[in-house]
DNA sequence: TATTTGCACTTGCAAAACGCAAGCAAATTT
DNA sequence: AAATTTGCTTGCGTTTTGCAAGTGCAAATA
């Protein structure tokens, strides 16, 4: 599995790496709960085949989105985190959820949150973004 | 071709439309350009094979995010423009660009445009949409 | 008027990616 | 010691992709 880039683009580009249906719900996932072994992902609503994700997971690790930790409970246990390359893709999540907000019917609690981005956008990246840099070590 | 959601979440939803390697590159070329033929698409550098770029079109067409027209010089001839559901993702365009600026090389002429972006991303925006919006009928 | 060219697709087919189920080794629990 | 959990890998049938060639209609050319 290696990169190949069809133009340079920035667009294509950064498809290139993300543009599929699962990479970027594996990104929300490490958003919302900052860190997420290899069970929880599978575990999320749209229920991601097992190889797929490990596909996934590798190919977003090679090209540096996210780190692969060991679990301080559990040798059985691994951690994912997002790396700074990864918690600077939230701009694009919000985004992508305030035009999903435009077009489609969103689930009660994304609205709440939502309306919380709406009011101050700036302000909602960087205090979000800290708190995501906070679980990266 | 019908539409499968996976799940309520918003990522979820948009993904199911545009989440692929092809989809953005076509609103891409509709952004710089307001207009392309079939013919426009297929010249891009990403060199979209023709079946794909048919079946691009016609679930971009089916989800409202672009518009078939009939060219005003030629019936031979189709143009496709952005709705303005299409339109409503320069955001997220935008934001792609600027990660892309932070990770990769990006060309000359690219970095000129975000330069201008950087300097004022919602008038940008703004005016970018007036822009756009002036070519849609 | 006949013919060639341009344009927007469609079709056929091989290769790659996907999706589901089962399997597996190491770690943990019982 | 046996059963379960965890993070994957493997096999295999189905779907999607990518490349090349073909089709039908409009428009330009001879």
């Amino acid at each position: 599995m290696d990169i190949k880039m069809r133009s340079d683009c920035p667009i294509s580009c950064s498809l290139d790496i993300w543009g599929d249906k699962w990479s970027l719900l594996i990104v929300r996932d490490l958003m919302f709960s900052k860190q997420c072994t290899y069970g929880d992902f599978l575990k999320s609503d749209e229920k991601i085949a097992t190889n797929i994700l490990a596909s996934r997971l590798q190919m977003l690790e090679m090209n540096g989105l996210i780190t692969k930790q060991d679990h301080p409970e559990s040798k059985a246990k691994v951690l994912y985190k997002l790396t700074q390359k990864g918690i600077d893709l939230l701009p694009i999540m919000i985004e992508i959820n305030l035009w999903a907000d435009k077009y489609f019917t969103l689930p009660a609690e994304r609205k709440e949150i939502l309306a919380e981005v709406k009011k101050d956008k700036e302000a909602f990246i960087k205090e979000k973004t800290i708190e995501l840099q906070r679980h990266t070590n």
